[in-house]
Order: C-alpha cells, then structure tokens, then sequence
DNA sequence: CGGTGAATTGAATCGCGTCAATTGACGTGG
DNA sequence: CCACGTCAATTGACGCGATTCAATTCACCG
C-alpha cells in the first residue's frame, strides 16, 4: 500500500494524474491532503476565461486536463499568446498583483485553484514547495528566452517546425502502429498568434510540410509527424 | 554608524552601490560579507565574453557596473540578444548546467563572482536569499513574457519607442538641465540583435523619431526624450 | 442535406530586410 | 593641428517574405 493510497477515497488528487513535474508533488501525501482541502475544482469550457488582463492575481492553478492558452491583447486587436498550458503546468504564481495576461480555456478543462495567500502560506512552511516554486518559474524563464529567439529570429517554416516538435514532446503519443501523433487542440489561428504569425501563414506552412512529406494530417486537430528529422533540420538547432 | 559601515574599510560591498534590487541585500551585513568573502571580483572590457552558449554554468554574477549582453547565436550567424543586464542585475542562476547563452561585456564591466555551489549553499541556509531569487526569477519571466509580445506582434516603430522607454526607466538620468537623457552604450546591430530587427532599420526609425522631434541626439550613445508622451503614445501600451 | 464557421488557397500589397553607397565619429601619425 | 584610415551609422534603391484581402473548400452539426 503506497503512500498515495492513504488519501480517502474521493480526494481528487487521488485520480490526479498529471506530470510528476507538478508542483504539488514536492509535498508529502498528508500534506498534500491538507494542501489540496485549501481549496477547489474549477471546470471551463472551449472558450471559458480563467481570467483577464489585469484581474487580480489571487489564487493559482494547477492544471489537469485540458489546454489553457496564456494571451496579451494589445488596444487595436492584435494577439500575443505566450504559453500554452498542458496537464501538469501552473498558473498564476507570479509575484504580482495583478494578471498580465489573460487565460482562457481551449477545450474542456479542469484546474485546481488554491488563494494564493494559502498557496504562499504552505510555500513559506515547506521548503521542498519553495524549491519546486523556484525550479518552475527558471524552467519557464529558461523557455520564454527560447521563444524570444524564435520570435526574434526565425522564419515562419522555422517556427512551425519548432512548435510542431515542441508540442510533440509535451502532449505527442503514439499511435497503435507506433505513428508519431501530435495533437492540435487549438485553432491555426491560435498557434499563428502564438508564433508571431497570421493564421493564413501557419496554414500555408502545414500544407508545405504535408507536400514534403515530413507530415500528414489525420484530421485538422491530429497531425502525424513523418519524418522527425527534417522537423529538427528545419527547427534549425532550436527546440531540439 | 549604520550596519552597513561595520563593513570592513577594503570591503569591496562596502562601495557596491547597486539598486536595493540586488540580491545580496537579502542578507543581512555580517553574512553579507561572508557571502562576498566566497567569491571574486572581474573586470571586462568591451566585447570581452563572461561565458559561451553551452558553456558549465558554475558560478553566478552580479553586475556591479557596465552594461552586459546575453544572447543566442544561431546556427547561420543569426543573433538575438536576450537581455541587457544593468548593474544590480544577476545572471547565472538558472538551473540548468550549462549556460543557454552567451553573455559578453558592451564596455568596460565589473561582476561579482561566486560559485554556484556556494551561493546555493547560502540560498538553502537564508530563506531570505531563496525568497529574493524566486522574485527575482519571476521578476524576469515576467519581462520575457512582455518581450514575447514585443517580438510577435510589434512594429519596427513600437520597439524601438518600447526600448526607448526601457532604458530610459533602468538607465536614463536627468541633465543639469533636466533632460530626460537615456545612454545607449550598445550599437546599433545590439540594438537591432534585441528587437528582432536590423542595424539599419533601427536607424532609419531613429531618425524618423529624431524628424519627429519625439528625440533628440546628443551624440551616438546618448540621446534625449523630448517628448515622453510621444514614446508613450508609440510604445502602444505596453511598457507603459 | 443545408448551414455555419474554420481552414485553405490565391492574388496583390507592404513592411522590413538586403545590398550598396555615403556620411560621420574618432583615433593615429605626420 | 590637420590629413588620413577605420569602422559604425546613416541613407537610398530594390527585393522578398509575410500580411492582407478575397474567394473557395472543408469539417462538422442540427
């Protein structure tokens, strides 16, 4: 009988299954108990805001299903979105009041959100906690300076390869037949607002990688990467 | 007699006069020095580099004067500097091994040196430290989260309007005359390495804030806000 | 089956990059 | 102190990659 076991029976961090990379795993199970009862499940759907720009930032969220997309708006329309969420990444732990960003659901999504005065409260009582706080937030300054080389510098075909294998390696999985299928929950114009492009570009681009025969599509929201190779040729040494 | 004096005469922290923001004063005075007996001084001229991409990343820095370049160079000689560091800045505290970018001096430069080994030693046994470099680090991410945007979705006129506006907020000082002056000791092709543009395209917007009286140039590397409120204007609502 | 919204494709345009020439800043040696 | 050399910055002419605008085409759902 494992530790994890001794949380009752319809504790929901019993049937969570995200990435050990989680910051809730840095507590011990009893813990995690106490930690989890602080606060609560939260469901949205396709197109649900978590919050906005400039909400107040208190409480932070544990993803743990779904896509959450992490978006700036600037006042004449255009959009940045600066992460894409997966089961398993945090939100909403910065130091700041406030949200620079807004966060609005992709599919169907369910979160684990805690106030963020609890949240700090265990962070000042558990220095394992402290530590995998500080671990996450230099991993995502580690890939927000990667992606400020992609935005900066790279081409269109550059930055739809470099997705397309970052996507793969977060949420890819294998087919039966051992295809390398790559999910695309989000919209083409979501990721052309994610890679600094227009959305007419990222279709122009997927439709090369299809004539090239390093993907192929099985549907508009599950590619198939073919040859995995030329999509780290084109990445270009980025993202590898 | 503040605490700050009982800092032995030769000390070299004694005369650090980096912003409060600096890590180290986190710690309180005696084991300031301590912490700043671990470690060494350095001396950079211009274009000398602190590390390579890929180089270990054994030992943190603080930049106690110069200016500082962090960048990544692809494959085919493409450029993007990630960061300028001012003094009071930090680098070398992530936690990956080996250093993701290159940092090289823009003039002459003065760091504090310490091994990471040590400093972590000092981050485990002063919460004080840990706290200040997890806000240090969500400090920056929230910086390249800006920077995503500016990169993605700004014109070549926005940026250098936003950029403007940062230095001016980290580096620019008044004139006797109370010209609002901001230094660029970087070249123009560091400049344009940063935004994701040219030399030359950085130049040309220059000269049309210049035609537009928004600036005024005292000389290659020192030029002056006429009209803050302009910038503003331009820099679109970010980096307000 | 329509009907609706997203994705794809095509054609024209434009902002920025590229390449080349000129100007300017600054140090050096006569 | 001035002439010259060097290298960065500026300016100009032109080209290209990505955007914009406008059709289709496609996927999906009542």
């Amino acid at each position: 009988m494992t530790k994890r076991a001794m949380l009752s029976k319809d504790h929901p961090c019993r049937s969570c299954d995200v990435s050990a990379e989680a910051l809730c795993r840095a507590l011990d199970v009893e813990t995690l108990a106490d930690f989890r009862n602080q606060g609560g499940r939260l469901h949205l759907t396709a197109g649900q805001t978590l919050f906005h720009q400039g909400d107040p930032a208190d409480c932070v969220f544990s993803l743990t299903s779904g896509v959450v997309k992490l978006y700036a708006i600037l006042s004449d329309g255009r959009r940045q979105i600066v992460a894409f969420l997966f089961p398993g990444d945090f939100v909403g732990f910065e130091t700041q009041q406030s949200h620079g960003f807004a966060a609005e659901a992709i599919g169907d999504t369910t979160l684990c959100r805690v106030l963020k005065r609890r949240f700090e409260w265990f962070v000042d009582h558990y220095p394992a906690l402290a530590e995998a706080r500080y671990r996450r937030a230099a991993a995502e300054l580690a890939i927000a300076q990667e992606r400020m080389v992609t935005l900066g510098r790279q081409t269109a075909a550059e930055r739809l390869a470099g997705f397309l294998s970052d996507i793969q390696r977060r949420a890819g999985f294998r087919g039966r037949d051992g295809a390398n299928l790559v999910p695309l929950p989000m919209s083409r114009g979501d990721i052309a607002d994610y890679l600094g492009l227009t959305k007419e570009t990222v279709s122009r681009e997927l439709t090369n990688l299809r004539k090239a025969r390093v993907i192929r599509s099985h549907s508009l929201t599950l590619i198939e990467i073919l040859d995995p190779r030329g999509i780290g040729a084109l990445a270009c040494g980025l993202a590898a």
